[in-house]
DNA sequence: TCTATTTCTTAATCTAGATTAATGCATATC
DNA sequence: GATATGCATTAATCTAGATTAAGAAATAGA
């Protein structure tokens, strides 16, 4: 059971690292968040007492998140694969990662931008479901995706 | 390995409804969506072939979302609880659970009822973090954050 | 096939929250 | 104690996307 003390203002983690490891907060107080294109903080969670903070993207992937704390605090520190070797669990993984990019997204991103991370995370969907569908899942009405759509087109 | 067969149109779960059961999507097309206050819909994710679509609330609470099929689909019927009584798997399923209804709250509540959904699910915090970060949890700015609590203070 | 209903697009107007900017408070630093 | 540096608030202006409305295109139902 290894164990950390961390200062506040220090990092677990910097965005575009690797990082096998989970935290789980014995005290203190942290907080994960992103940074956008223009160079804006987004936080994504803060982790209290009892919580666990982690990047849910697989270990051998880079990491989209900053991790620091915020007060002085205690952390156990366990590896990712424990879990996800473990049967039926892979999709509960996966489930993690697709709502950490898409709070992300939600927190930083132009609707036009949402639709190119759409088509990326769902290809070939775009053609099988109807307009307003899309627009409701980028949180949008479907007015807002038919200008997002002629947009793309005129810049492309 | 129990599998159904489900008609486009038909629902595999209504929010509100208890469920213990975990959906594996063999073929066909599913999503899940929530709808707000105001009765407008905003689809949760979509579930095509090879995606797991669940709500991520325990088997003993009610759930969030409707889940249905958008494409006549096969799915694979698995439950709840042998994920969760797996050793460290809890604190993912608690993740989860955080996240979905964050990018409910992202989706469909305005500044104010985010900032009261915040101060649910995070007690304590508010008096231990600067305004500058629940702004950025929010996802909205300092200034708007300030907006927020004066009206909160008038209308209460 | 011919309606009828729903979906998609375009355009005009409106609004929540962003941006910019100025001011008052704290908390550090010397 | 004086002076930075960062944080919170208020106000004026701006903008992405919402709302409303109307017409065109697609789908479904008889």
């Amino acid at each position: 059971m290894k164990q950390k003390k961390i200062k506040r203002g220090e990092f677990l983690q910097k965005a575009g690292e690797l990082n096998s490891k989970i935290y789980h907060v014995k005290s203190g107080l942290l907080r994960s968040y992103s940074i956008d294109a223009k160079g804006k903080e987004h936080i994504f969670m803060f982790a209290p007492e009892g919580w666990v903070i982690a990047d849910s993207c697989p270990p051998e992937v880079q990491t989209n998140l900053f991790i620091d704390a915020l007060e002085d605090s205690i952390v156990i520190i366990r590896e990712k694969d424990i879990q996800s070797e473990q049967k039926n669990v892979q999709p509960l993984v996966n489930r993690l990662l697709v709502l950490q990019k898409r709070v992300i997204m939600l927190m930083s991103a132009s609707a036009i931008e949402r639709y190119e991370h759409f088509i990326e995370t769902y290809p070939g969907i775009a053609q099988r479901v109807p307009q307003k569908m899309i627009a409701s899942y980028l949180g949008i009405t479907p007015e807002a995706l038919s200008n997002v759509k002629r947009k793309r087109i005129t810049n492309k």
